[in-house]
DNA sequence: TTTAAGAACACAAACGTTTGCGCGCGCTTA
DNA sequence: TAAGCGCGCGCAAACGTTTGTGTTCTTAAA
């Protein structure tokens, strides 16, 4: 209304490219090309007249034109199945900052834990030409062969959290079972001797070792594990819950549990308080993700922390490696992270009553 | 181990392009590039043998080729804040939902409530090409013109949510104003007469709105506001809990607190709880974004759902109409969205003790 | 003084598409 | 029978970079 501007019809003024700066200094596109990556070949006082001419047009480099030269682009492709919740915002957010440090941007894809999407999502990728691919499987995600793409471009693959299990690749993963090792033999330090597992789809490697851990811890302190103790579900608050109330059936009352899973805990501890029994004294209680409601409940609930952060710093590590020696031979790599167990009062003996 | 292929050093085979096909086909690859696009002066025999071998050949379009060419990608790029919490996720996920569907992939930035990092993630984001740009504003973005480059490039610009005050721009909100006074009135229906309000900052256009829904409730009732009442901070936990604090060393109580969003209710739920204030009998509260952790609170939290996966859908249907007419001159346009409140127990008079 | 070497830059061919224009064919219409 | 028209397709020039291979000087070594 106050703007001084015409109507401007979107007038789209093209955008200054590197022949413009060629013509206005009277060299050739070589010239300004090598001047501004910084080529040895261009001498200093030429390289500070481009540069200085490029800021005063403002000109504004086509990463689309270069990432089809060379191609490859600068763009960074990650898949996970979904972003709700902590953990994948917060490994995004590490992925972003090691990216960016690194000069990449950053693309994100959910798969809905689908693994037609899933699939699509990395055909989208490839499509875009991004330098590489980090991948956090889809629940359904059992067979990889749209995989094979990624590499036979000689594009850089790293799997992260979520990882195939036969296959020969490059990721990063937490140590679930030395995080699930702990979280349990927390518990049965605190007294408990028959504590249950809320456990996760066993084909995902990362409930799979959940449960280890789990198995570890009792057989550490010499328990054998009672099957009707453990129950495997998709970990939502509702087979939380679910699991919970069937457990609480069984004719040997049990004083503890560990589930795979955040939700799956919240789903726990609902039910045991709609029964009115009380947590930890009756019942103890540990999850793992570390979520943020973990800290809002009553009582706050113990969790195992995943690391989110290290986790996308590492990965973004892993394929900065790989894309730096484009034509090494397949070493496969595995970075480990160690989790870190949040006591809280959910399991803390002596814990004041809410 | 069990793979037969040999050590493979990545042999990137060159993937197959549009003049694999025309030399297959000993046709040209103009046929070929308007056989793939279905353009009208293609015979249909001929669309059908290049579809079928590039079926064959596993043909894949380079996009940056033709992004190049045409000057335009389909991709859609997004700026938000940051990607914690329920909001900005579930907007997300709108957005994905609806841009697939028009066949445009997205790509998210995260600003870290930075304009710095904001103003770079829309360099980033022209410098790929994107289609057109979706932002939502970081907390001290106080000035715009790292957006008149976008529309100087004839890049179509929406905003959501937090949008700039004075500018003229293409926009998707919420009806934040009677979000609030919806919430401000059901406090005063259930009885309460001196209600409060944590507010945010009021450069930003969704807490301003959002006082102004609150003032208007009362005004309805005929109830003249108090300032003492009226605090306005960041919206943490912490400085829920602080305000809150400062509003109990009132001399005259208040009975009620609607809050611009959910955390600060939640900090001013927690003051309360360890004061042994009874929520809702004592003190009634609403918040703001119905974040997941309402319903797990004790009691649960009252709030004003914000209608997110619409707000993404309807951003991208925006940009599409954008999209459609790139020369058309600018008029604004606004699409307004309502607001949805969800009782729970922390304003529900007669609500069960926890 | 001759030669080799290096510094500083230019030529031109890619990268994989899209698209305005042109061309020949067979058909209808006058 | 000649003019006109639409159909189906090819030619070649873009889009904005990068990069291997020159080319021209200047300078140091032989």
């Amino acid at each position: 209304m106050s703007s001084p501007k015409k109507t401007m019809p979107s007038a789209a003024p093209p955008a200054v490219s590197m022949a413009d700066l060629a013509r206005e200094l009277g060299v050739s596109m070589t010239t300004i090309s090598r001047a501004l990556s910084n080529h040895h070949s261009i001498g200093a006082a030429t390289k500070q007249r481009v540069l200085k001419l490029a800021k005063k047009l403002n000109y504004q480099p086509n990463h689309l034109a270069a990432a089809l030269r060379k191609g490859q682009s600068r763009l960074l492709g990650v898949v996970v199945p979904y972003i709700e919740g902590k953990f994948f915002p917060s490994v995004i957010q590490g992925i972003e900052q090691a990216a960016s440090k690194a000069g990449f941007s950053v693309i994100v894809c959910q798969s809905h834990e689908d693994v037609q999407l899933e699939r699509r999502n990395v055909e989208t990728l490839l499509n875009a030409q991004v330098a590489g691919v980090l991948v956090s499987l889809a629940r359904n995600t059992q067979e990889f062969h749209h995989f094979d793409k990624v590499r036979q471009r000689g594009v850089p693959l790293v799997f992260f959290d979520r990882i195939p299990p036969t296959e020969q690749v490059n990721s990063v993963v937490l140590n679930d079972r030395e995080g699930a090792f702990q979280a349990t033999r927390h518990l049965l330090e605190q007294g408990c001797r028959r504590v249950a597992h809320l456990a996760g789809p066993q084909h995902l490697n990362i409930y799979r070792h959940r449960r280890q851990g789990y198995l570890d811890a009792l057989a550490a302190y010499s328990i054998v594990p009672d099957e009707d103790l453990i129950i495997t579900s998709d970990m939502t608050t509702e087979d939380g819950a679910g699991a919970t109330r069937q457990l609480l059936a069984l004719p040997e009352p049990i004083d503890g549990i560990f589930a795979a899973g955040d939700s799956a805990i919240l789903g726990a501890l609902q039910v045991l308080k709609a029964q009115s029994i009380r947590v930890p004294q009756e019942v103890a209680l540990a999850g793992f993700s570390n979520e943020g409601f973990t800290a809002i409940t009553e009582p706050q609930l113990t969790s195992v922390d995943q690391r989110c952060e290290e986790m996308g710093q590492a990965a973004v590590r892993l394929f900065l490696e790989l894309a730096a020696a484009p034509d090494a031979p397949f070493v496969q790599r595995q970075v480990v992270l160690q989790p870190e167990l949040f006591v809280r009062e959910s399991s803390r003996q002596g814990a004041p009553l809410s």
